[in-house]
DNA sequence: ACATGTTTAAATCTCC
DNA sequence: GGAGATTTAAACATGT
């Protein structure tokens, strides 16, 4: 493990698997998808790690565009001339990363043998037709919609019925970064600050790093083509579409990683509500010291440091 | 030829 | 340790 200032963190591989950074990047397009080779780009933009070994890692990706049910395959119409399909999201794979850990996923999102061919089909088809409509309409603002070219169906996730646990992953972007933190983040704050400001010891050594890591990631203040709001990760990526939640605020308290309830079960927290301004930072504090350290020298939960402030 | 897409298989990783 | 998720490699098909 490279130490901090000493070699950079840029080239080591980010802490997602291919399927998260393949959410990332067809969230990031206003479009909701993109094809592949707007894919590779965006990864490859974004982590420096992908410039190389192209040809392993975009195997990898095309065999998890193809494989995995959460990613459908649009057809190109008339009009939008190119290579290949457009990829975008299943409408229902919203809650994918329950927990909002792009680490690994708590379940696969899986279609049912009978259900497969009509959801996907009839997903893209709708999908299709509901971007081909409105694009003809020329309605679809992102006030009117949720976003510009966003699924129908995408805000309201039903592979729970509609239930979410509320529980997020401790490392979840959104439960590190209050969603209250909003103006902080559009202000151009950099994420140490936000969590000084929040009460969590941000050593130097843990910022410095973050910084020289990944400077394209870390530094939100430096990434202009994205937008940034409390709907949005640090990749521009808006987390309601990439982690299930109820709207409830959760807290950006660092928890220790606990066993996901099962579907259906209550909060793991439920007594926490309210934004992250009103935590106790001493309690958020002691956690954040006694986990910090611990995943700095690669102990226990294997996370890539740009994960914890990211 | 090359990019894209599908499928199979095996290795590896992570969680319980 | 087992189950399931992820990664990697590879073969093959198709389209431009």
């Amino acid at each position: 493990m490279p130490r901090p200032g000493k070699n950079s963190y840029s080239d080591q591989k980010p802490p997602y698997s291919y399927i998260s950074l393949t959410a990332m990047a067809i969230q990031s397009s206003q479009e909701k998808m993109l094809p592949l080779s707007d894919i590779y780009k965006f990864i490859m933009d974004r982590f420096p790690y992908y410039r190389e070994n192209t040809q392993r890692w975009q195997n990898s990706l095309r065999h998890n565009l193809s494989f995995n049910d959460c990613f459908i395959k649009i057809p190109r119409r008339p009009d939008q001339p190119g290579k290949g399909s457009f990829w975008a999201l299943h409408p229902d794979c919203g809650d994918m990363f329950e927990n909002g850990s792009f680490l690994r996923r708590r379940k696969r999102f899986k279609l049912m043998r009978s259900d497969h061919l009509a959801s996907k089909n009839s997903q893209m088809l709708h999908y299709f037709h509901h971007q081909h409509h409105q694009a003809k309409l020329g309605i679809g603002t992102p006030e009117t919609t949720g976003g510009v070219g966003r699924l129908p169906q995408f805000q309201t996730y039903s592979i729970n019925g509609g239930q979410s646990s509320g529980f997020k992953h401790p490392f979840a972007i959104e439960n590190i970064i209050g969603r209250d933190y909003k103006g902080m983040m559009a202000s151009g704050l950099p994420i140490a600050s936000v969590m000084h400001h929040l009460g969590y010891p941000v050593p130097s050594q843990i910022s410095n790093m973050v910084n020289s890591m990944w400077p394209h990631v870390g530094m939100l203040d430096s990434m202009a083509p994205m937008p940034i709001s409390s709907d949005y990760g640090p990749f521009g990526v808006p987390m309601k579409t990439l982690c299930h939640t109820t709207g409830q605020t959760m807290p950006a308290v660092p928890l220790p990683i606990k066993p996901t309830p099962s579907l259906g079960q209550v909060s793991a927290i439920p007594t926490l509500t309210g934004n992250a301004a009103h935590l106790c930072p001493s309690s958020a504090s002691s956690l954040l010291e006694k986990t910090l350290p611990d995943m700095i020298e690669g102990k226990g939960n294997s996370l890539h440091p740009a994960l914890m402030l990211s």
